[in-house]
DNA sequence: GCTACGATCTAAACAGTGTATAGATCAATA
DNA sequence: TATTGATCTATACACTGTTTAGATCGTAGC
């Protein structure tokens, strides 16, 4: 056989070169499919670099640590995951309370469709709120809930947020997040009619609990 | 001198013997610290073995695994979180409202108190739930909750849960844990006035966020 | 009292992890 | 063309969970 070596990364390449090209984005990659595949904390940089085709110590070069490549996977969920916050809440149009009910069936359906990345980017100390502009960019999805609920509160751009905006604000972050939550750890799977899967939640149980999302009072 | 050699677990003892003697439950007071001290993720078996001085073979002899360990964990802390459960439930009375702001008022005490446990309870994965009965007695807690959210909706103890009563359970159970979640995480810090700590939050964010509790409709 | 046993422990080993170090490769710049 | 800096590999270290074989020791049965 006239040895043609394969480069492991690449579909059909000439030669494994000594220099990957593209590792960063190919990392970025791996570790998504590896938290999808094995859960949060399933997730190891060897077997990233593994998947990528490198050296265990390669990853060191793109990202300063572990938690690094973590945190930029968060980083674009974060983008994602306001981006859809923002369409929905346009949706939403000028009723408050529509804005925030969009809000909501778009905050749990990415968390659904996005159950690894989402529990990654609210999980505690898996990632590093300094990377980057990671806090800046979870910072905006905030931001999105925070106007509808001024809104909502009868509150101008400009005023400071009450007391009991805030409190309206919480309690509806709460009931979206806690959802999202739950569903995510199989809680709402148990009890009566239950299963059926993501899509059973979504299309039943979902708008059940979202009929309770707090309005102004 | 007459030889009173120090046992390294106990306080002031003989010899160090061969046998622990009271192994399981110092193994488990030390993941207690553990997961308190460094977080759930933090928790290893050999320095749970270390803190109570045995080798790293010798919880294999009271436990499965490490996953057995923090079940047991997570198991003393249902009992717990449930008995918390039940007297805020009485508390409630007879008013249905009342039992559900008692009961979301204990959910997030005790998690705020307990946030190691807490974190525990609820992770995805780190516990198994065909640990010992540690399902029913979790499943204690969610009856607590249905109970009161029967009473809420007009329903008798035998009926079967309606579509609607089933709602409102969801958007109380999500918003209580969300919250809790949502603070324990260090997400309810930043905004505008956080800070102050665990207590602030008791005090000042939790009863803002439940008023908005969701009642029948 | 003795013996045998079963429960409980230790010591040692194995495979896996994250990360630090030193050195190899290679594109691009001076 | 030589050098430099970015990117990679090989190696090593200190961890981890868990398994194995063997040591210790309370106690049940004789």
């Amino acid at each position: 056989m006239n040895s043609v070596k394969i480069k492991p990364r690449a579909k059909t390449k000439s030669k494994a070169p000594y220099h990957h090209g593209d590792l960063r984005k190919q990392l970025v990659a791996a570790a998504e499919e590896i938290i999808l595949e094995r859960g949060v904390d399933g997730f190891t940089l060897r077997e990233a670099s593994r998947r990528a085709g490198v050296s265990p110590a390669a990853p060191a070069h793109h990202f300063k640590d572990a938690r690094g490549l973590l945190s930029e996977v968060a980083l674009l969920g974060f983008q994602e995951f306001g981006d859809a916050l923002i369409a929905a809440d346009q949706r939403g149009g000028k009723d408050p309370q529509k804005r925030l009910y969009e809000q909501g069936l778009a905050y749990v359906t990415f968390a659904l469709k996005n159950p690894a990345r989402f529990q990654l980017m609210f999980a505690h100390g898996k990632c590093d709120m300094r990377y980057k502009n990671l806090g800046e960019v979870a910072e905006r999805s905030f931001k999105v809930l925070e106007s509808a609920v001024r809104a909502a509160s009868g509150l101008k751009p400009a005023d400071d947020m009450t007391e009991d905006a805030y409190g309206l604000l919480m309690a509806n972050w709460s009931i979206v997040h806690g959802f999202a939550h739950l569903a995510l750890g199989g809680e709402l799977d148990t009890p009566a009619g239950g299963r059926g899967g993501k899509g059973a939640i979504l299309k039943s149980f979902l708008p059940l609990t979202l009929k309770h999302l707090p309005a102004r009072r």
